[in-house]
RNA sequence: GUAGCCAUAGCUCAGUUGGAUAGAGCAUUAGAUUGCGGAUCUAAAGGUCGGAGGUUCGAAUCCUCUUGGCUACGCCA
């Protein structure tokens, strides 16, 4: 599409300069002004439209007469792309000639399959991104499930444009929280395991860190015991260390056993209890570079005011780090570790000065990269009934979620009769359960606080992942019908694409070629919504043409295969894009 | 208080670098099935793009102000 594109804007900007000559017009008064490459709002009326407008005042022209004047020349013109034009007011609608490149097109497609769409725009960049980042003192929540998929989608598409992409996940294993569901084990546990209570070892933990909380409402001295076990665990305390390290286990098991349902995976982990104490060396270094102030009880500290913030505190008084001298440690050995062109950090929108706080740190203290590194900042997940707050016991569960919606799924599978059509009613309902999550948290951009639907986001109807999905099975279940009637016909046929003259044809076959560009635009964007909604849209233009116009009884068998080329082309592109967001393919459901 | 983010149809959301009459889905209403999977499709209705200025031939989009919501500003993470 990008060659067509690039084709048809050399030809009018061709046009226009000889234009410019006639009226005796500078040619270079001109050429710095684009030549705007649009859609127009209606298909018909043509793939691309060049408004005028821009070139009004250097040609002293109305914008309607430049159009209808540009148009005349590229008619005249001996070598002109194909397809056909129009001036309409002050747009050139050019509508072009799909059949040679949907050929290329269809043998693109049939060579590289699950490669089309992938592009070369970010060769040779090593790209790091770290997200989820889960506490271990309880299982994941539905905001991380928004996090999980935003990085893990995003790691997809920078693959896609050709990037080294290395995912990183920081647990957090260590500080006075952990030290809390210990402290309730240590009263109540007696022994219990996740075993013997037969219990997912993140919720098994996590039960612990409430009846923690329950039993501080009443014990006063409840945050001072925390912290005395956080001492001891730092002075590395057998005993406690022991227990530290049994939860710990349980608790990033369970909770990789969620990645592991949810398609979430990482390159290298990092542990918060091996680089909390990184960057106090970095911290000291800066001191002594006189980027940092010390004050009179030792706490070290920067002055923001040059970014127009206050200052804030780098070390404590007795020499210990904070949050932010850690991630500084840490992106630093980051960087001697693998060193990226850029790092991402998948995180909440609440800690958005923490970012500005830490890159800018990183700069100051000459680190030239820190230009380099990207705060990919999402809102909160809301529910419709309100906002979700651990205080309130309000927070949903991503595992009891996740049940839920494959819960769901397998009752509307069983509703419609479809139990003996799915191969595995288990797992193709927890795979309708994870597009509808997926699909549904992509779709809304990722910097606005969102609401999540359940019900909503499980239906078969609308702009939900089994919608999408359902598409996938339905021209595989084409594709199958066809494969079987061909082995009978057994009459080899060519492709064909003059046969797809229709205006959907026409309309699906550019919004497959447009596939890469998206690809590359939601790359460069860092954005997975923007294949969400390419994908959607290919998805609905599919099921209205599916709808009005017969493919396997066609008639005449070139028009038949005509259309199960572009159906297969149509069902690969949904696969590519599949991958993408996070959506299962499913061949039945 | 200061800073950041957000505000588009009743609800949930899209809207590429400013461009033609601002688009989907849900819900509502009215339709389509001797059908390749109807888990679908079509149509109607629904809008002062929070408000006011400004820049521009042209603004949902850029700038200023303003209103409302959320978040952050800790020797927590």
């Amino acid at each position: 599409m990008i060659e067509i594109k690039n084709n048809w804007e050399l030809t009018v900007r061709k046009a226009l300069s000889e234009y410019a000559v006639s009226l005796g017009i500078c040619n270079e008064s001109f050429t710095s002004t684009r030549i705007m490459m649009q859609t127009p709002p209606k298909p018909e009326m043509g793939d691309f439209a060049i408004p005028f407008f821009p070139f009004s005042k250097i040609f002293r022209k109305a914008p309607h007469l430049i159009a209808s004047e540009v148009k005349n020349i590229i008619e005249g013109l001996k070598n002109r792309p194909k397809g056909t034009i129009s001036a309409d007011g002050p747009y050139l609608n050019i509508k072009t000639d799909l059949v040679d490149a949907a050929k290329k097109l269809w043998e693109k497609i049939d060579i590289e399959t699950l490669a089309y769409g992938r592009n070369r725009s970010m060769n040779g960049q090593k790209i790091m991104i770290e997200f989820s980042c889960p506490n271990t003192n309880k299982p994941l929540h539905l905001g991380h499930l928004r996090n999980n998929i935003i990085g893990e989608s995003t790691a997809e598409i920078l693959k896609a444009n050709g990037a080294d992409v290395q995912k990183v996940n920081l647990i957090n294993d260590r500080g006075v929280h952990i030290c809390k569901s210990m402290l309730a084990y240590m009263q109540f546990g007696n022994e219990r395991t996740p075993r013997s209570e037969n219990k997912k070892s993140d919720h098994f933990v996590g039960d612990f860190y409430v009846k923690y909380n329950d039993w501080a409402i009443n014990q006063p001295d409840a945050e001072k015991e925390a912290q005395k076990l956080l001492v001891k665990w730092e002075n590395g305390d057998k005993k406690t260390i022991d227990l530290w390290s049994k939860m710990n286990t349980w608790a990033v098991d369970g909770i990789f056993e969620t990645y592991q349902t949810t398609g979430i995976s990482f390159d290298k982990l990092y542990y918060e209890s091996e680089t909390y104490m990184l960057g106090k060396d970095l911290v000291l270094q800066g001191l002594e570079n006189g980027i940092f102030t010390k004050e009179k009880d030792g706490s070290v500290w920067i002055d923001l005011s040059e970014i127009g913030l206050d200052k804030k505190i780098l070390l404590r008084s007795d020499g210990t780090s904070l949050y932010i001298t850690q991630d500084l440690g840490t992106a630093v050995s980051r960087h001697e570790d693998w060193p990226f062109n850029k790092q991402i950090y998948v995180v909440a929108s609440e800690q958005q000065y923490h970012f500005k706080v830490l890159f800018y740190i990183l700069k100051k203290l000459g680190f030239s990269w820190a230009d380099n590194l990207f705060h990919l900042s999402y809102g909160m997940v809301n529910l419709p009934d309100g906002k979700m707050k651990s205080r309130e016991g309000t927070v949903v569960d991503a595992d009891d979620l996740l049940k839920t919606l494959a819960k769901m799924a397998k009752r509307e599978i069983i509703q419609k009769n479809r139990e003996d059509d799915v191969e595995d009613l288990t797992l193709t309902s927890s795979s309708i359960a994870l597009a509808a999550l997926n699909y549904y948290l992509l779709q809304v951009n990722p910097t606005k606080d969102m609401i999540f639907n359940p019900a909503e986001s499980i239906s078969f109807n609308g702009n939900t992942g089994p919608y999408l999905q359902y598409m996938g099975a339905r021209i595989t279940s084409m594709l199958k019908k066809y494969e079987l009637v061909e082995k009978e016909n057994s009459s080899p046929s060519e492709f064909n694409p003059s046969l797809l003259d229709l205006q959907d044809e026409h309309a699906l076959l550019k919004q497959i070629m447009l596939f890469p560009e998206t690809v590359e635009l939601a790359g460069k964007e860092l954005n997975p919504t923007i294949i969400a909604g390419y994908l959607y849209d290919l998805s609905r233009m599919y099921s209205r043409y599916y709808h009005d116009h017969r493919i396997l009884d066609a008639g005449a068998d070139k028009l038949i295969y005509a259309r199960v080329v572009l159906s297969k082309m149509v069902l690969q592109i949904l696969k590519n894009a599949y991958i993408l967001l996070g959506i299962p393919f499913l061949e039945s459901m």
